[in-house]
DNA sequence: GAGGACTGACTGAATGTTCAGTCTAAAAAA
DNA sequence: TTTTTTAGACTGAACATTCAGTCAGTCCTC
């Protein structure tokens, strides 16, 4: 197949805009709908085109669905890696790294959508694709995590704990009460969750922390888009 | 809608047992197949049936879909409670209930497969009834685990600690840990993942607790069935 | 022979994908 | 400068397929 190259249309302006406007509505009809009734219809619909025209940038439904998880994944652990890099002490960092995974955000771009990633945890349990990125991402994660703990400790800010461990522990955890959140368990909202968690670890890793208005802000901050 | 005494065929014999049988096989090709790609025809032909029979029996897809859910959750939770009634201690009990989440059972009938969980969340997330049946569901588990410790606090064997909020803790814990292994984590495997949690637990909750053979009995029993 | 269990053949609707062709703007030719 | 060509972005209308659900009627059992 020498169609790799012309299969993409890559105009330098319109191309790249529509392929991504196209992602993020396919973004934003996955949190509505849900994955499995995401219709290509809805996601012109959205953007004002026509089906046609999704398929001619993405071959078929399923390449822009799994690309469309990749374009999220991706730019949610961009944007993560981001905030922590401009954070002073790693308890701080620590504290942003649950917040982003519990509390609701306020970058409407990361549209912390909970029901999300249950959507994209089913996918990656079938589709090889979308589960070499999870896998991936994942793993980032738990390095990030890991090397948090450990300027953590060099800092003397955190006691000593196995960093590997730890990072398993707690990206379950999170994953845990992401599926909570998700499923809006009325025992477990995104607060008690963050604060629950930040106890835990606190006392885990022997760095003092109280709550603070943080959840609150977070929360209300997006208050408004959240919940729908 | 008067159509409920007659919408279920209920002669005592063969319609129940046809009823079972749809049931079941719908998991199993649920478990297979994913939920979003399970079709009434799979489900028939399975048991050697017509299409139409399925429909003679559950006015709809969606009722036996949502049906067959309501019904796994509940046997594995009336499983899980006459397993627990069967141990003589807390620590037993505790054990059993973190097994029963992570490692393969021996029983066939539950057939542990994780990547049903996450089908079933995500069903929860679009679904009120089932939805429902969730909620209810983790609430009677985390009530469970809460007087599990309770017994083990009033027996002495475990040491003081908030209940309820350590079975909102665990429960997460546990299906954090459930989404790893149903995605087939590299590092987060079935035993390994019992361990950590078994381990934490048993220092949180300060009684002692060491790996014995039990986890790579349940791998090895189930070992033969799961993962096909 | 009555009633429930069951089926084969069918239908209707939804929807991913194709395709022939239009429109626009820029490049090439005049 | 004006005309022609080209190429990519885009669409409307069809196509093809997949499936849930219907229906008329058969078979079996009591």
């Amino acid at each position: 197949m020498t169609q790799q190259a012309e299969r993409t249309p890559a105009g330098p302006g319109i191309a790249d805009t529509r392929r991504g406007q196209m992602l993020h509505a396919a973004l934003d009809v996955i949190s509505e709908r849900g994955f499995a009734d995401t219709r290509i219809a809805d996601i012109a619909e959205r953007i004002g085109i026509s089906p046609a025209l999704v398929i001619y940038y993405f071959k078929t439904k399923d390449q822009l669905l799994t690309e469309a998880i990749r374009h999220y994944e991706d730019s949610w652990y961009a944007e993560g890696k981001r905030r922590m890099d401009e954070l002073p002490t790693a308890a701080l960092r620590m504290e942003e790294f649950v917040a982003m995974n519990l509390l609701p955000d306020s970058d409407p771009d990361l549209e912390s959508n909970w029901q999300l990633w249950l959507d994209f945890w089913v996918q990656a349990a079938r589709n090889p694709d979308v589960a070499g990125v999870r896998r991936s991402s994942d793993e980032r994660w738990r390095e990030v995590l890991v090397s948090l703990v450990r300027e953590g400790q060099e800092a003397g800010e955190f006691i000593s704990v196995d960093a590997r461990e730890f990072s398993i522990f707690l990206s379950a955890l999170l994953d845990g009460m992401t599926v909570q959140i998700a499923l809006d368990d009325p025992v477990v909202d995104p607060v008690s969750a963050f604060e629950l968690c930040m106890r835990y670890i606190s006392e885990h890793l022997g760095f003092p922390w109280a709550p603070t208005g943080r959840a609150f802000v977070n929360a209300s901050a997006a208050g408004a888009g959240a919940g729908r």
